[in-house]
DNA sequence: ACCAGATCAATGTTATTTCTTGATGCAGTT
DNA sequence: AACTGCATCAAGAAATAACATTGATCTGGT
């Protein structure tokens, strides 16, 4: 009986960060060092209400959601994040403060982890690093911004027009439970949406 | 969409103890407060490999399996832990160095965890635990020997009768995927085995 | 040459997850 | 009062994944 090795090549970080910027040799090697790779298989938790978000996760492979329960229990999905993004909680990586977010992998799910002290040590020891972050969370924050300004004007109709055009890398890999829970209406109308769609066309 | 939420009765825990010697209030308020409840999903990691393991989990419903993946990406199963049962990497639990084994969950699993230091302080507070632990973990040795021993010796056929008697509560709950892993065979095998089994009875 | 067991490929069986549909309800518009 | 935009609940249908069986073929050790 086989078991999912996790494969440790760095190649999908390295080339990352080299889209930026060039790294040099001992950069990659202190990149090599510092990011360590982890295997998280569907359904389990990379982050959990209450912990302290310890990591920046890059994904490789694979697919992480982030969502906040309700006290309801509902579920709120505020990112999905599959190859070459990145997630964490950075108010409770930074502060280190606990988290009210959560985070699981909606498939098996390789990622390349940087503690914040390791983060740190990156930036000390090769300041072009902030650069490169900053750029990779300024990105991150327009991108939130959009979906803040896209969920607080549009009916879910149109969330869910929008949504199918900023995924749309990641349309057919989700589960539409899934989307439903990032759009904000339960799966059923979203069944009844598309179902709509599919007729408006023909 | 809706979670699942975790019970939290320390019953069996307490019962398992009582079992041994009767416990006062005083210790009982000791093991409610330093025994946390964690649900494990189906297929969920406890421990992986090159983390140290930092919890004793006792398990009140579910099983786990506790395994170690060769270089050829072969699984080779080291024990299975159902109900009323204990599992960890003891080695890696107590010299707090990184564990070459994983345990993950077969079935969606409750267990009650310390962690290393909540152990000695309980050992510290109520001295009994420490008669307590020794004889359950003396049990796991007397049965990880016997297990050696049945391996080493004998054929797989063998292996797999003596498997269906010591496991005979879990037989009907294993995939034989996990047997076969357990026994040290490929399932295919496993599965003719079994046929012949059959065919001798009539 | 034979036996215990592996490997590979195809196929069958079950269980689990995901999706759809209908019925009904309810709060805000018009 | 009726209509729209959504929710809730229950039941089935459809798709996928996990698990099991079987036949054919191979291998290393006696």
């Amino acid at each position: 009986m086989k078991e999912n090795l996790l494969q440790t090549s760095l190649e999908p970080l390295l080339d990352y960060f080299n889209g930026f910027i060039p790294l040099s040799g001992e950069e990659k090697q202190l990149v090599t060092k510092l990011f360590k790779p982890r295997l998280y298989r569907k359904r389990q938790y990379v982050l959990q209400e209450g912990d302290i978000c310890a990591q920046f996760n890059f994904v490789v492979r694979g697919c992480l959601r982030m969502y906040k329960v309700d006290e309801k229990g509902n579920t709120h999905i505020i990112q999905f994040t599959a190859e070459n993004w990145w997630l964490m909680d950075i108010g409770s990586f930074h502060l280190k403060t606990p988290s009210e977010l959560n985070i699981d992998a909606l498939e098996d799910t390789m990622v390349f982890q940087v503690s914040h002290e390791n983060l740190i040590d990156l930036y000390t020891r090769a300041p072009k690093f902030n650069l490169i972050f900053r750029v990779l969370i300024e990105n991150s924050f327009v991108s939130l911004q959009k979906r803040l300004l896209q969920n607080i004007s549009s009916t879910a109709e149109e969330r869910y027009l929008s949504f199918m055009q900023s995924y749309s890398h990641l349309t057919n890999r989700l589960p539409q439970v899934q989307m439903a829970a990032f759009i904000g209406i339960t799966p059923e109308f979203l069944s009844r949406l598309r179902n709509k769609q599919v007729k408006a066309k023909s």
